[in-house]
DNA sequence: TGTACATCAGTGAACGCGCGTTCACTGATGTAC
DNA sequence: TGTACATCAGTGAACGCGCGTTCACTGATGTAC
């Protein structure tokens, strides 16, 4: 069971996570300092940082847990699917899971929010970006391992990420800026968007 | 006629950078600091501050002029050509002449050591693609300007753009880590990654 | 159940650092006559 | 060609700011007996 020392730390990391996002999404990151995350929470800077190694760390907290579980999804697909299919599903499946392990640590909300606030914040994009190349080099293995192919030598798996990293991406932009946030939205976005691909990169559009 | 206060303007601009890129190369972005770079030229920091707007402005100076030459390309493209196809032609096109406008300012190899220390350095690496993310939206409304199509009412221009981006970033990725990174390695691994999209998207790759 | 000790989350205050800004100023270059 | 003035690149020193770190310390929680 958890100690009274475990729920004690988890709640002051839980309070100083909420704490952050809320601020970041009302006022802006960059306006938003360490002291002020910390002073919402009553505990000193010094406290923030025993739980987080940086003010970019609690930007992305809850996005992490959200992209491991599309992670651990992929690598859970069944074998016979084709890689393109794997990420597809995984991601269309892993939704209802990344909703419920976030709702644990803050309202879904927040984490809504945050995904305009980073698009809106130039230093939060930029950093959102290279965290998503992380990702990418991370699934580029698991379909290399999946496929039985050389990541290094094999263009492929690399290529296939990329561009569904890409769809992703277009996905997340649009879907931010729309009226009603859900999930189906992202659903029917995610599906419309990477069956439009093939016919985005042939041929002539004016001729549709 | 460029006058002799013009020239030393010019002068002050380029030393600078050559200087900038010549220290982040060799020791390291982080631990560049801009006083360093001032002191390398012999000036004082405050009139960096003139020519640069900070510290990423000159890492990405001459990336920024090479990346202009392109977009101009795609710009110029015969107006008959499908929008992957434009994309392509005028990046392999262009080469030449970015490599001209890189050659007026600093040396090459400054610059090509520069794609490097982006890719090894996180702060670099996410203004990088910060960056490479405006240019996309740059380019997807070339596209859509070009087909006559609205760019936020279909998708396909930022699809099409986006999957184009994401081959460029593999191939330099792996054009940077290669012994002899050339124009001639470019061009051979643009053409053959871009070729090899289609079928890295479909099928299983286990069965070829 | 109570006591003695160990662990460890949190404290508070001070600091180093580098980016970018502000200020009043100097002196070289450009221009008008 | 020379003089008087205007422009403007560069100076130097100081500053504000916020991130992240360091230190010796306190006091609550956990554990052994």
């Amino acid at each position: 069971m958890e100690t009274l020392r475990e729920r004690k730390k988890r709640r002051t990391r839980e309070s100083l996570l909420r704490a952050a996002l809320e601020l970041f999404t009302t006022q802006g990151y960059e306006r938003t300092t360490v002291d002020e995350i910390a002073d919402a929470v009553d505990v000193s800077q010094r406290t923030f940082f025993r739980y987080f190694a940086g003010k970019e760390d609690v930007a992305f907290a809850v996005q992490d847990m959200a992209e491991a579980a599309f992670v651990a999804a992929v690598r859970a697909r069944p074998p016979h699917e084709t890689p393109m299919r794997a990420l597809r599903q995984a991601f269309l499946e892993s939704w209802d899971e990344m909703r419920e392990t976030v709702e644990s640590v803050v309202p879904v909300e927040l984490h809504l929010g945050m995904y305009r606030t980073i698009e809106a914040e130039p230093a939060l994009l930029a950093a959102r970006l290279r965290r998503l190349a992380a990702m990418e080099e991370t699934l580029a293995r698991v379909l290399a391992e999946r496929e039985g192919v050389d990541v290094d030598g094999d263009p492929r798996p690399r290529l296939a990420v990329a561009v569904f990293a890409g769809v992703m991406r277009v996905t997340e932009r649009q879907w931010c800026t729309s009226e009603d946030p859900g999930p189906e939205l992202i659903r029917t976005l995610t599906t419309s968007y990477l069956d439009q691909v093939g016919s985005a990169l042939t041929g002539n559009w004016r001729t549709t």
